[in-house]
This record gives structure tokens, sequence and C-alpha cells, in this order.
RNA sequence: CGGGGUGUAGCCCAGAUGGUAGGGCGCUUGCUUCGGGAGCAAGAGGUCGCACGUUCAACUCGUGUCACUCCGACCA
């Protein structure tokens, strides 16, 4: 509906904060009447909230389709047969809803639609000719998160514009993952949120080799990132490397020292009066699918990546629990006189060239000092498993890098055979052989991005929503309802703004306040104030959402002060 | 999955030692107000999350359970 009498709005405004709610974009979307919760992580949308997501839905199909996307609807439900294919019904954790039918199949939630893609084109694209092409679906996804939290931000069920595209060669997804990123950052100015930045990212469950996230800096968000101010690198905390700087310790003769009862780097520092950094850490993991644990030797200011040694060991991994009879002496646990028959080990980078190093001993209270790596370990394999700090040198440029947090609103993988392989999916290249075709595939959600957009636009009062997402562009209050003319002035304006644009009317007849104060919970950005005092005069106020622009006009002049205002709140992105 | 917190009207909350539920906001009606969440008056609205137990009597005590929430683990 273009136009609405808020008398009528579903969706009421609440004056507290509701309990629950803890995040800015949290309190605002169900103070004003946007989402209710339903369930954990499962929430209704009001209208208003469902015209911004549509208004957001809007933008991204005509950027999909600007660039040769072709919108088709997959399946939210589909057969557990078709994530055996891929392999992944048995990969993925429990964030797969999983389930029966009557006839007792095994059904699933689709939490992402790689193996529906495939099975969809590939019975339709087995020429070269059809290539590249690209599908894109606007759909609900589900994932059973172990914890939801943040409102909008991180929830079960959402809707997720989600995008695949196929090729003939790893070139070609190259380019069109090229194009899609530049598409990616026309995309968030669009809605409104020009400073989301890309970062370099793990791959996680998708699999694939390179992968982007699109992130919005914000106290609020869960992931981590680090930056370099200097030269502008930008990864996932999960993938980020720094430079080396190895210490420029003199070697030293070995010797046991006795520690008693100190387990752990920071008491054992101390205990020793050395620096973190002189010490060798062995962290103890166990592996999904293996018996022995894994010791990490890492320098004893580093933590673990746990996402780095999930890639480099192919397997989940997770902290050996203490109390599982490992045949280790924890806290104690050295490189030399290890029991290598029983453990796995990996030395991560960290440790390469240093010298003069203290570590375990492999006997209770006991440490070695004196360990050089290059001397008493010689010919060993470094892995990059450790976990870049803050203020770490970055290894492109050298600078300082910087810890910052970020919400996640999109991400694009170039997944290349991972699925067309498993899942068989081929065409005839122009000399008539059979070859599978790489993928990529593109994501944004749509539901965070709402919430991030609170979280960036707001101030006290509510939401500031930008033009091309707001629900609705003109909000029109009437002061003194019950005096004529107010009435009637503004009922003309309502119907003329009407016929351009989409226009709320607060025609409750409450007092100014309670109109000023669910207007700005409503972020629309301008408001049309019809008020006695003014209409007397022959005029009415117009004012901005962002309380940027507040003056008096002839009523005549309404429209085009409105058009004007828009444009130029328009021109901002 | 571990640890904490909370469940009382649409929203925010109060209900000492057990005696059958209350305030504010919102809602309805009337009158007065009317440029930043008005005033008076009269109303409507609750199986006190659920189950079992203790008791003459349970919102209150006990056990169990469910839900929500925060922190951690986990997570395209």
């Amino acid at each position: 509906m273009r136009t609405m009498l808020m008398s009528r709005l579903l969706g009421e405004r609440y004056r507290e904060n509701p309990g629950e709610a803890s995040l800015v974009s949290h309190r605002f979307l169900l103070r004003g009447g946007y989402v209710r919760q339903v369930a954990n992580g499962i929430y209704s949308l009001l209208p208003p909230g469902r015209r911004v997501a549509m208004k957001i839905e809007r933008i991204l199909r005509e950027e999909m389709d600007a660039m040769d996307g072709q919108e088709v609807l997959m399946p939210v439900v589909m057969p557990a047969e078709l994530w055996k294919e891929s392999g992944r019904f048995d990969t993925v954790g429990d964030e797969l809803l999983r389930m029966k039918d009557r006839t007792g199949h095994d059904m699933l939630l689709g939490m992402t639609h790689e193996e529906a893609s495939v099975q969809l084109t590939r019975g339709e694209a087995v020429s070269h000719v059809k290539y590249p092409f690209m599908i894109y679906q606007i759909q609900t996804k589900f994932r059973d998160e172990p914890r939801s939290r943040g409102g909008l931000i991180r929830v079960r069920e959402f809707t997720m514009k989600d995008a695949y595209s196929f090729h003939a060669s790893i070139e070609d997804l190259e380019r069109h993952y090229g194009e899609m990123a530049v598409t990616y950052h026309r995309i968030f100015k669009r809605v409104g949120l020009p400073q989301v930045i890309s970062v370099g990212s793990d791959t996680g469950m998708m699999g694939g080799k390179v992968a982007h996230e699109y992130m919005l800096l914000t106290e609020a968000g869960e992931d981590s990132l680090i930056i370099c101010p200097d030269c502008g690198y930008k990864a996932n905390l999960e993938v980020a490397v720094s430079a080396r700087d190895c210490s420029e310790a003199e070697e030293e003769t070995r010797a046991d020292v006795h520690t008693p009862g100190m387990k752990d780097i920071a008491s054992l520092a101390s205990f020793l009066d050395v620096e973190e950094s002189r010490l060798m850490k062995a962290a103890v993991f166990s592996v999904e699918g293996r018996v022995k644990p894994l010791v990490v030797f890492i320098r004893g200011d580093l933590q673990v990546n746990e996402a780095k040694l999930r890639q480099e060991v192919g397997a989940e991994v997770s902290p050996w629990a203490d109390e599982v009879e490992s045949g280790l002496n924890l806290g104690f646990v050295g490189a030399l006189g290890l029991p290598e028959a029983a453990v796995d080990v990996l030395y991560d980078s960290s440790l390469e060239g240093e010298r003069n190093l203290v570590g375990g001993a492999n006997r209770p209270d006991t440490h070695t000092k004196g360990i050089s790596v290059p001397r008493d370990l010689p010919g060993i394999q470094f892995s990059h498993v450790a976990k870049v700090k803050e203020g770490a040198r970055c290894a492109e440029c050298g600078g300082t890098l910087a810890l910052r947090r970020g919400i996640e609103v999109g991400n694009i993988f170039q997944l290349g055979s991972r699925y067309t392989e498993s899942m068989n999916m081929t065409f005839a290249d122009t000399e008539g052989q059979r070859r599978n075709p790489v993928m990529g595939c593109y994501g944004i959600g749509v539901g965070r991005l709402v919430a991030c957009l609170v979280e960036a636009c707001h101030d006290d009062f509510g939401p500031i929503w930008p033009v091309s997402v707001a629900p609705w562009q003109v909000h029109i209050c009437q002061l003194n309802q019950d005096v004529g003319v107010v009435g009637e002035i503004a009922r003309s304006l309502y119907e003329k703004l009407g016929v351009r644009y989409e226009v709320l009317m607060d025609d409750r007849g409450t007092t100014a306040g309670i109109q000023f104060a669910d207007a700005d919970l409503l972020g629309v950005p301008v408001r049309v104030i019809v008020s006695k005092r003014n209409v007397e005069k022959g005029e009415v106020e117009i004012a901005t959402r962002d309380k940027r622009v507040r003056k008096v006009v002839q009523i005549d002049q309404v429209e085009a002060e409105v058009a004007g205002i828009l444009q130029e709140l328009s021109a901002r992105y």
C-alpha cells in the first residue's frame, strides 16, 4: 500500500525498552513495532519491518538482474539424499535441522542452497552455450544456531539473497567474482551502508579457496577483524596473518629447572621472570576421527587459532579435555622427549628460528630452558596456526595491525568444483568433452541488513532510515486535528503527496509529543507537520528525521519542497 | 553443551515471614487539554510459564519441566 493511516497501522510502539533487548537495533525494532519474536531466533515482521525488508529486496533484485542473474525459487524443505550427494549431510553439524516426513524419508530445512542450485541446473545447462550463468533467489533459510542472540543480528530463521554462478573456467569465475565484489559495494551503498568493508575470510563448511566477507564495523559485532590502517590489509581474525617477529635471543645451553605446579603460561613466566614470548607453549587438541591427541607448539605469547588449525588438519578440532587420559604431563608438555608414537605434533611458525626458549620437560614440575629450535629440533615443518594479536606487524607493509569488531552482512565464495564434481554436474565444451563447471556463491542476509542499518543509522529516539529503504518517504503529523482546517490541509496533502510518494499520516488525534516520538521510532526521512498556528498563516512545517532540516513553507510549496529534500537525501548514497 | 539470571495484563515492573493479586504505560468511554510521550472521572483486561507435591489454604514453600535471556563453547 502506497499510503497508510497510522490509526490503522498494525505494530504498536512501546514507550519503554523491552527487557530482553540489549542491542540498539533490537531495541528500536521492537519498540518501533517492526518485529516481534516468536521463538528464540525466530521473528515475525510487522508492516514497517516488512516494508524495509522489501525495499532492500528490491535493490538486491535490481543489482542481481543487472548482472544477468536469473531469479529462481528453490525449496526450503529438501530431501536428505540431495545433501548426501554432496557429502554435506554427514559433515555439517546440528545447525542443519533434520526431520522425517510421514513416509519416514529423511528431510532437512535448507540452510544454504548449493546442492539445490546444482540439482536444479545440472539438467538444464548441459551445453557450453549456456555458460556462464547465474541464478539467484530471495528465500528463507533455517540454521539451528546453538545460540542465537542480538535480535535480528543472529537468528535461526532468516531471509537471504543467495546467488550461484556457474562458469566454464576458473578464469571466468574469477572475473565474475571480481564484478560481484563491485556490485556488493554498490548494493551496500544503495541501501545506505557505504561503510561496509570486505575482508578475506575462512571458507568454513562452504568449501572452496577464496572468500570474502562484507563487514559493518561496529562494537555490536561478533566477528573479530584484523585491519592494517597503513596499507588497507583487512581479514577476518580466522584467517588473518601477521609478519613474523623472531627474537634476537642468543643460543644457550639446555638445562632442566624445577617448576612446581607451574602449569600455565602466566604463572610460569612470572615464576621464571621471563617474557611470555620466551616460552614454548604446548596446546593439546583432540581431532575428530583421531584417537591420538594433537600437540601444537607455539610461542608462549600467542594463541592457537582454531579455525586455522581446522583448515590445517582438515578436520574438526577441539581443546583436549583435561580429564581424558592422554599419556601426557599436561602443563609440562615439551617438544623434546615427547612420546612421539602416542601423539601427533604440529609446530607453529612463530617458533621458527627461535633460541633460548623454555618448554615443558614432559615430567611433572619440570621445564627445560635454553631450547633452541634450529639446534634442538632440526628439520621440523612449520604451520601457520597462530592467532594474530592486536599490535602485531602487518605482513604486507609492516604497519601496526588493529583488532576491530564487525557484523557480517554478506559474503562471496569461489567454490570451484566442490559441488559440481561431487554431484556430477557436467556440460559439453566446444570440443564436445564433458567437464565440471566451477561455481561461485554470493549471499546477503536481508534481516541482518535491516538490523545493521539501525545499528549504523540511529539517534537516541529511533532509527533514521536512508530514503532508499525507509518504510515510507513522508510522514504527516497533524497537531490540533480537531481544528477543521488542520484536518483538511493534512488530508489534501496526504492525497497529493500520496500520488508520488509512500506516505504515512498520523490521524490519531493524539498530542504532539506522542506523534513526534512515534514518528522518530518509525524513522521516516521527511516529516510534514500540519498545525493550527502555521496553517493560519497558510504554512506547514517540513523537517527531516535526521534533524538537519527544519523549515516552515507555504502550503502550495510543500510538494516541491518534499521533492527537493528527498532528492537531496537520496543523493547522499 | 557448560555457568548465571528471569518468567505476574499488550509493554515496564511491585508483591517481608503462605490467606486467593497490585502500580505505571498502553487500551475503551466522557469532559477538559493540545508543538516533544497532558489532566480528571469511569471502565475492560491476569488459569501468577507448566506439572506434580507439601498444606485447611500456594504468586509465595519443595521437586521436576518448559520458555526466554546474558556469558562462555560453537558458528556460511
